[in-house]
This record gives structure tokens, C-alpha cells and sequence, in this order.
DNA sequence: GAGCACTGC
């Protein structure tokens, strides 16, 4: 088998796998970007502290920093504590650093509050939801979720206790980083003495500098650049473009095994089913491997996978084999496994994206950006030089996006716009938005709200819409826990409204055996009014049986989604017990309880069309049943369901559907009235 | 009779 890489046989014996040559700058644009062989040489030196003092000095003038270095340059871990000695955290005063991700925010965390010599959770602590370990009284560094800081401006809008703001990984533009970076700029008008570093990749830096630039003078704001801290990587391109990418991956895979030295291989595809290919391919070559050739042991790695399956890429390969990590975009910059050497990078990723105007989200097969390249190429390089190969022509390349479209762009907006209203912010097209979402999507987002009566016809917050923008759910379970008061069902929403914030609550294995396995045990909690019903058994019977993962893993139940939901449910009971709403159970009347799903989903009603879809109440549009659902096998006694949520794929799917009586639609809204009248 | 990248409050 060949394989055409970019300049074959400029070096290796015979190997047509060979790799960019590092001198020719138009050949190796991430080497040279990111060859710092002078750390090299003096590890036990980070190059920030060289930065330590130009930092303070910036910190003290300007009012923004925009800090560009990669990771694993110690910004996150070293900086803070570099203002923390300054005494920028002096008086009781906080530095905050946020991170779009838990699991950044408490490893980094633990991490630091070791260096500086402290209990974790006092004098360094970490705050994301469900769990505080910091002290109001001693915490003086703060690392955050930045939805969680975001979510503590409409508590204390200017901020207060905090001296700096650090938002951590900007460039990866998450909704709440964009929102929180939005609100920080609004909070420095009126309160100057907040000290705000951004810190982000390079190719961003000066989007950022600039938005903090506009509306205010020069020296406001200024750039700072770090060195990183990795090996160098060397980059080799295909020479034509490949037809099929997975089996490519497979065949570089392949003959990298047999040609290069030890060092364990990453794969990046695009989803479950590329990377299952993927593995079949290799295990079907498997057989063939030379006796004394290195033995390959691949690896599935995503987000569907158990803990226990994930945790496999992290055991390191025993003497004489390789691993072989194939990946989703998990692996990006979620996971980081140490000892790769080798990247293979397929050049594809799926993102999510809604539109505005069916109200669909759908997941697309897209190519990667350039910081999105480089990033995945710098898994190469983390502990020694590495290679990363892509399986892509050069020329495709340099046609890439810079940056991968921010998810503000191309999500629905209705939540965090509630929440903007509820910090003052009215004029939404006036608002600074460092990307503004699609015009579109605001508008609907809008109509939602005065739809479900978080906002009047002026655009202004009612008082429930005041209530419900603090709570963690979506509008519409919002609009349910407020109606189950009357209903008299709060304890049963309260559960339901936790099971269906949280996906893949029951586990579905690839196909055979065990999914029909699987498909056996999800049929013991099957309700018959729906899937609404379904979840509130499943829950049930796992508090019953004491909440253990043994019984989740005999039921086919995922044990981290269930203890999510009670986390959920707890926190979520708070809330009711704040806005004064009574926890008590429909004592099994369905009806009624039913009756309460329909004022939180009303919008998402469906009738039982002849051909075995349905059709949307909104839009009139065909609707396909997901096979998950228990109503997949039966149509709904009465002909009318209620949905929690469509999506587009191959077609459109509904998913967790509970059958209703009609009639429950006439309490609420015009929409279905109005559909009624031109029908008849 | 079908599949689902990844976060976050």
C-alpha cells in the first residue's frame, strides 16, 4: 500500500512517509511557529516567569491584557499567583480565573493550591455547579466555569469582590465566554478598577484587543505574547487529496507502526461511527502484522463511552506495544494524553449548528480550522518532538477558516438572552457583542420569550421571567416547574425536569446482542403515556435500589448521566423552594401530570399523521419518531404528542414525546388555535 | 427500525 505524503523520500530508508522537510518554511508552517529547542535545553525553566515582570508592569497601566501563548506555557497555573504575590488580591479582594470546562477548573485548582501551599479551598479554590470548594472569607485565587462567573453577574452585577478577571481559553469562544467577555466590558465603564487578561491563542489576539479597544483610549489595552513550552512538530501534508480518510488513517497508522520508533499514535475523526471503521480496518490488517513489528493496540476515545472505557488511553502500552488512540475532538482539547508522539489528523469535525429560521439544530461534518489544525498538531508535542501527519493536500490547507465559527453564531439563544435582560441589557441589537448572533436568531429567541411570558410586548421582563432567569433550565421547563404548583405534581416535574436536562441517560451499545440487551432492559421502565413517563420510572428505580452503578450497569443506564440528574434535581429543588413552589406528587394521576409537561412543551406539539410521522403543530413539518422513544413501535392513543426536542439529521427526529389530549393545547398561546381554525 | 462532536448554568 502507498501512501503519497507531501516531498516523498526526502528522508527515511524506502519510506514513502516521509515528512516535511523543516527547513522550508512553506512546508512546516506549525514547526516553525512552534520550535522552541532553547526550552529544550532548560525545562526546569517556564519562559513566563521571564514575562513576570512585564506583566505586573502591564497590569498596573493598562486595563486589558490580551495574553497569547499556547497552552503549557503556565499562564493558567502561574500567572495568578505572579498578582496573588503583587498583592493584587490584598484587602479581601479576589482574582478570578475562568475555564470553559469543570475539569480545567478543579485540576488546575488542586494544582495551584499545591504551589502555593495551601488547603485546596482556602487560600486557592475552585467554584463550578453542583460543588464550591472555596471560602468566602480566605480564597483570594479563583478558579471558575465561565458560565458560573457569568451567572454571578446577576447577582452582583459590577463584580465586586473580584480585583482581576482572567478569562482563560478565549479563543475556543464558548457562549458563556463570549456573554461573560461582553458584560466585563460593560463593568469596566463603570467600574475602572477591574483589571481584566484575556488570554487566547494567537490567531485571535487582536479580535480581542480590538473589542476592548473600541469605545476606549489607546493605551487601555495591550497585547502581551508568551513562549510556549512544547517540542517542536513537524508537519507533512498528503500530496492529493484522499477519497476515503478513515481508511487512510488506517494505512498511515499502518505503515507508521512499522517504519517509526516508539511513541504512541493519536487519530483524530470525526464521530462513533468513522472511529469504529477505523478500528475494524486496523484489527482486519491486524493479522498481517510482522512478527517483529511493534504490536498496535487501538483505542476508541469519545464522549459516548463509559469512564472506566475512557480511562483505558490513559494506561501506558506495555514494552514492545504501541497505542493507538482514535479519537473525536475530545482529544482536541478536552482530554490530553501524554506519551503521543505521532498525530494523524483526518481534518474533519462535527460541530453543531441551529437554525433560526426551522428552529433545528443539526450536527454537520465540517472542516477543521487552522487553530483547530495546530492545536491537534501540538498533541504531538508534548512531552518530545512529535510528527503530525494530515491527511489532507497543503493546498487544502491554506484554504482552511482561521478559527472555527464562534457558538454563539450558530446556537439557539433563547436562554442566555433571558439571562442579558435580566442584567439590564435591552436593546439586544445594540448590545457589543464580541460576535452578535444571527439577527434571526435573536428575533426567535425573543418571540419564545413572549411566547412562554418571560417578557411583555415591549420586550420587557415579566416578574416570572425575572424568577426563571435565574434558574439553570431551559424556559420552557421553567414555565412547567412554576405551573406544577397548581397541578399540584411538583415532586414528579422536579424529576423530570432533571432527566431531560441531561443526555444519554440509558446506554446503547453498537448493535448485536448487547444492544438488544440493552434495548430489553430500557422496555422494564417503559410508561405508556411516553418517554416523559419512561424517565420519571427509570429515575425512581434508581433511588430506590440505592443509587449504585452496579444496578446501572445491569439496567443498561449510564451511572454518570443518573447522578447528574440527582445533582440536578437537588439543585433545581432549591429554586422551588426559593420561589416558594410546593413539592408534591400527583399521587399517580397521570392526567394531570401530563397536563403540566403540555405548559412547558405547547410549542412542541405534534399530531399523528397516515403515513406513521408526524406533522408539527408549528410549521407543519414532518416529523420522524426517534427509535429510542417508546412510542417509536405505537402511535399515541389520542394522535397528539408533545415533544422535548427536534433535530435534524438524515431527517427531522423528535425525541422524548409523551401522548396528550388535545384539547390541553387550548390553554395555552394562539399558535394551535390558529392552526386549528385553518384546518377546519 | 436509527444512530449522537463537545461544553456549560
Amino acid at each position: 500500500m502507498s501512501l503519497n505524503f507531501w516531498k516523498p523520500g526526502t528522508a527515511g530508508p524506502g519510506s514513502n512517509l516521509d515528512r516535511a522537510s523543516e527547513k522550508e518554511e512553506n512546508v512546516v508552517p506549525y514547526a516553525l511557529q512552534n520550535s522552541y529547542l532553547s526550552i529544550q535545553r532548560q525545562q526546569e525553566q517556564l519562559p513566563i516567569f521571564k514575562h513576570r515582570e512585564k506583566l505586573l508592569y502591564c497590569l498596573e497601566k493598562y486595563g486589558v491584557i490580551i495574553v497569547v501563548g499556547q497552552t503549557g506555557c503556565g499562564k493558567t497555573t502561574q500567572l495568578p499567583q505572579y498578582l496573588l504575590q503583587a498583592g493584587w488580591a490584598n484587602d479581601g479582594r479576589v482574582i478570578a480565573c475562568t475555564q470553559p470546562r469543570r475539569i480545567a477548573a478543579t485540576s488546575v485548582a488542586s494544582r495551584v493550591a499545591d504551589e502555593v501551599g495551601t488547603k485546596l479551598g482556602d487560600e486557592v479554590g475552585y467554584t463550578i455547579r453542583f460543588e464550591d470548594v472555596s471560602s468566602k472569607e480566605n480564597t483570594r485565587i479563583l478558579y471558575m466555569t465561565d458560565g458560573m462567573l457569568f451567572r454571578e453577574t446577576l447577582v452582583d452585577p459590577l463584580l465586586s469582590r473580584y480585583s482581576v478577571v482572567m478569562v482563560d481559553e478565549a479563543h475556543e469562544r464558548s457562549v458563556y465566554t463570549d456573554l461573560l467577555l461582553g458584560i466585563l466590558r460593560k463593568i469596566r465603564k463603570k467600574r475602572p478598577s477591574l483589571r481584566i487578561i484575556v488570554s487566547s491563542a494567537t490567531l485571535d489576539a487582536t479580535k480581542f484587543l480590538d473589542y476592548f479597544a473600541q469605545g476606549s483610549s489607546p493605551d487601555e489595552c495591550t497585547i502581551v505574547s508568551l513562549e510556549g513550552r512544547m517540542y517542536p512538530v513537524e508537519v507533512a501534508y498528503l500530496s492529493e487529496p484522499t477519497p476515503d480518510y478513515v481508511q487512510k488513517a488506517a494505512e498511515v497508522v499502518w505503515n507508521l507502526n512499522l517504519q517509526k520508533g516508539p511513541g504512541d499514535i493519536l487519530v483524530f475523526l470525526t464521530g462513533r461511527e468513522d472511529i469504529n471503521r477505523c478500528l475494524q480496518e486496523l484489527s482486519d490488517m491486524l493479522p498481517t502484522l510482522p512478527a517483529n513489528a511493534t504490536r498496535l493496540i487501538p483505542l476508541p476515545l469519545h464522549a459516548g463511552l463509559t469512564t472506566d472505557e475512557q480511562l483505558n488511553v490513559f494506561q501506558s502500552a506495555a514494552p514492545g506495544t504501541r497505542k493507538v488512540i482514535i479519537s473525536t475532538n475530545i482529544a482536541e482539547a478536552s482530554v490530553t494524553i501524554d506519551g503521543v508522539k505521532f498525530v494523524i489528523d483526518g481534518g474533519f469535525v462535527k460541530i453543531r449548528v441551529y437554525n433560526p429560521t426551522t428552529t433545528l439544530a443539526s450536527l454537520t461534518t465540517v472542516p477543521i480550522s487552522v487553530a483547530s489544525a495546530t492545536q491537534r498538531a501540538g498533541r504531538a508535542g508534548r512531552t518530545a518532538p512529535g510528527i503530525c501527519y494530515r491527511l489532507y493536500p497543503m493546498t487544502t490547507f491554506n484554504t482552511l477558516p482561521q478559527t472555527t465559527s464562534p457558538e454563539i453564531t450558530r446556537t439557539d439563544m433563547t436562554t442566555p438572552i433571558l439571562q442579558l435582560k435580566s442584567l439590564g441589557v435591552n436593546d439586544l441589537m445594540k448590545f457589543d457583542w464580541v460576535s452578535a448572533p444571527p439577527a434571526e436568531t435573536v428575533l426567535r429567541a425573543l418571540e419564545g420569550l413572549h411566547a412562554a411570558g418571560m417578557i411583555d410586548e415591549h420586550g420587557k421582563l415579566t416578574p416570572i421571567g425575572e424568577q426563571v432567569s435565574e434558574c439553570p433550565v431551559e424556559v420552557g421547563i421553567a414555565r412547567m416547574l412554576f405551573r406544577s404548583k397548581d397541578m399540584k405534581c411538583g415532586e414528579e416535574i422536579l424529576t423530570i425536569a432533571a432527566m431531560t436536562s441531561v443526555q444519554d441517560v440509558f446506554v446503547i451499545p453498537d448493535g448485536g446482542a448487547a444492544g438488544a440487551l440493552a434495548e430489553l432492559e430500557r422496555r422494564k421502565f417503559t410508561a405508556e403515556e411516553g418517554d416523559h413517563f419512561t424517565l420519571l420510572n427509570a429515575y425512581n428505580a434508581f433511588t430506590r435500589y440505592g443509587r449504585s452503578s452496579g444496578w446501572c450497569k445491569s439496567h443498561a443506564m449510564s451511572f454518570r448521566a443518573m447522578s447528574r440528574a440527582v445533582s440536578i434535581r437537588s439543585q433545581l429543588k432549591k429554586y422551588m423552594q426559593r420561589f416558594n413552589l410546593p413539592i408534591e406528587s400527583c399521587e399517580g394521576d397521570s392526567k394531570r401530570l401530563a397536563r403540566c409537561l403540555v405548559s412547558g412543551y405547547w410549542r412542541n406539539a405534534a399530531r399523528w399523521a397516515p403515513d406513521g410521522t408526524y406533522r408539527s403543530v408549528r410549521g407543519n413539518m414532518v416529523l420522524h419518531v426517534h427509535p429510542t422513544s417508546v412510542l417509536f413501535t405505537r402511535k399515541s392513543r389520542t394522535g397528539w404528542v408533545i415533544f422535548h426536542e427536534m433535530e435534524e439529521t438524515t431527517k427531522t427526529q423528535i425525541r422524548v414525546l409523551t401522548e396528550i389530549e388535545p384539547e390541553w393545547l387550548l390553554d395555552h398561546g394562539h399558535a394551535y388555535n390558529e392552526k386549528r381554525k385553518e384546518q377546519e
